[in-house]
RNA sequence: GGCGGCAUAGCCAAGUGGUAAGGCAGCGGUCUGCAAAACCGUUAUCUCCGGUUCAAAUCCGGAUGCCGCCUCCA
């Protein structure tokens, strides 16, 4: 039974769609003005995984996540520039697929843009005009925030304690301080579209209503975000909606924790951020994945060189154990005993019980993972110089539960043999080393040991380490493998 | 000021009533000519104080420290 923790009720609660089998989740996306940091990496991973995890539980999900295509800080970037607010968004729409194929998300069902749903924005607004919830002053429409019951009832928040720091923006014309904008008349050379209220453009929260009913119907299941969207953004989602539809407009609110360096969030305002693709030129994106996994998605994640570093070692000695599953002979005879079977046939069921028991309850990624290493130990302790034929029944169970596993964390989803080697060609390159020079050195090194010469073998390897190569003395030969630092 | 969260081994981090997962690092051992890798063993009573309970890291109250939201923000 899968629970989820729920902004809402603030509790974990059990999961049951609306619709049987089917499952309409809205995760808000970017703003797409600048490229990626690592809080959205954050967001996006979080979210992808939950989509995962709830196909992998035979749920029919229909993912929406949108892009915010006109706003602010679009139009001040193409000032900026000296492009039009389309060209800004186009190029950071690219960037954004060019860093988010690398860490592996899948492709949602929908990613609708802002401007293409204006005409859905401008019939909500109507509608919102219509029942008294919203009005018009001087071109810009607001929604009266104290006309809704119910306010505040997402983020715990009491409307009068609110009052005394809502923020009014020079030129606007607001009724209450606390009111927010649906649609925005436009400045001269600024981008409209024609509305009954002459041009203008949508605010920031209209979109996400609009375009969320639109896919997913008036009453969904997810909707999903940075635990900053609670408030303001979701909150006025919530108010906005609910006053159009009269109906309850989200089962389940997720929220994912910050990134933060040095205990402090990471956000642009504060410039401590690092871009997705900077980090990913330095580190396996696998390995920014697994970093983030390794932690619940709500708790805060302290950034650094060292947690990527960490996570990325786990991952190569997860490929490696991977690695000996798949090179196990198919010939032979049987490599376990009956008791030996039985035992790893016991253990493999009750790592399969912690990863799916772990993921049941609200998505506890961290809590699949020691599922998850607990059988690369496993592999290891069993495979790892297997030179007979394992039991069928024992690789066939432990084939099912790795594919399935990695298939919710897409984390360990390469082939191990090209991905531990292609990582080997990458940092030999980097090293400036070839792959025939090692080999050579290991072959004289070889002779040398046949004829007891160690001291002078011992020198070879210990340049080669110098060098950044890591020997290894194995029955089948000698490997070698780049050195971890 | 209002609201919310967090405090678990050297570091990172799961665990929300029955005597502490996992990752990284360390130490001892097995293997090895010696190593490496792998495996085995080992490293915490859960910030502090008080309370509830047969039983609490886990519930309640208080203290201290850190963080977030209340303004654009994943």
């Amino acid at each position: 039974m899968l629970r989820v923790y729920n902004t809402l009720t603030q509790s974990k609660q059990e999961f049951k769609p609306l619709h049987d089998n089917h499952v309409g989740m809205y995760v808000c996306g970017v703003t797409v003005y600048d490229l990626c940091h690592i809080g959205h990496a954050r967001s996006a991973i979080v979210f992808d995984t939950i989509y995962r995890y709830l196909q992998a539980k035979g749920y029919d999900v229909t993912f929406v996540k949108n892009f915010t295509d006109i706003d602010d800080k679009i139009i001040n970037r193409a000032n900026k520039e000296g492009l039009t607010t389309a060209q800004v968004s186009e190029k950071y729409i690219e960037e954004y697929y060019r860093d988010m194929d690398r860490l592996g998300l899948k492709k949602p069902t929908h990613e609708p843009r802002a401007t293409m749903h204006v005409q859905g924005i401008i019939d909500f607004i109507k509608g919102l005009i219509e029942d008294g919830y919203a009005y018009e002053s001087n071109g810009d429409i607001y929604f009266s925030v104290r006309k809704f019951d119910g306010y505040g009832k997402l983020s715990g928040k009491n409307i009068d304690d609110l009052e005394s720091g809502a923020r009014v923006e020079p030129g606007e014309a607001k009724d209450d301080p606390l009111d927010f904008a649906l649609w925005k008349a436009s400045k001269p050379g600024e981008p409209s579209w024609d509305s009954p209220w002459g041009k203008g453009r949508p605010g920031w929260h209209i979109e996400c209503s609009a375009m969320s009913t639109s896919y997913l119907g008036q009453h969904f299941d997810i909707h999903g975000g940075g635990m900053d969207l609670i408030f303001p953004h979701h909150e006025n989602e919530i108010a906005q909606t609910e006053a159009f539809t009269h109906k309850p407009f989200v089962s389940y609110w997720l929220h994912n924790g910050f990134v933060q360096i040095n205990k402090e969030k990471m956000s642009k305002s504060l410039g401590n951020f690092f871009t997705i693709r900077e980090i990913l030129d330095r580190y396996e994106p696998q390995a920014l994945r697994l970093f983030i996994l390794m932690h619940h998605y709500r708790s805060p994640i302290d950034f650094s060189d060292q947690s990527l570093k960490e996570a990325e070692k786990a991952l190569y000695r997860g490929y490696a154990s991977l690695r000996f599953v798949q090179s196990l002979p198919v010939q032979g005879k049987p490599a376990l005993s009956s008791e030996n079977l039985g035992a790893f046939m016991q253990k493999l069921s009750e790592y399969e019980a912690c990863f799916y028991n772990a993921m049941d309850d609200d998505f506890n990624t961290a809590g699949a993972l020691s599922g998850f290493f607990d059988l690369m130990r496993l592999i290891n302790t069993h495979f790892k110089d297997a030179t007979s034929k394992p039991d069928t029944e024992a690789v066939k169970k432990l084939n099912t539960f790795v594919k399935s596993a990695v298939e919710i964390l897409g984390v360990f989803d390469n082939d191990p043999q090209l991905f531990l080697s292609s990582r080997r060609e990458k940092r030999l390159a980097w090293l400036g080393l070839a792959a025939g020079e090692i080999e050579q050195k290991i072959a004289q090194r070889a002779l040398l040991r046949k004829e007891k010469k160690f001291k002078d073998a011992d020198k070879i390897r210990s340049g080669l380490l110098k060098q950044g190569i890591a020997i290894m003395d194995t029955p089948a030969g000698t490997v070698w493998d780049i050195a971890e630092e």
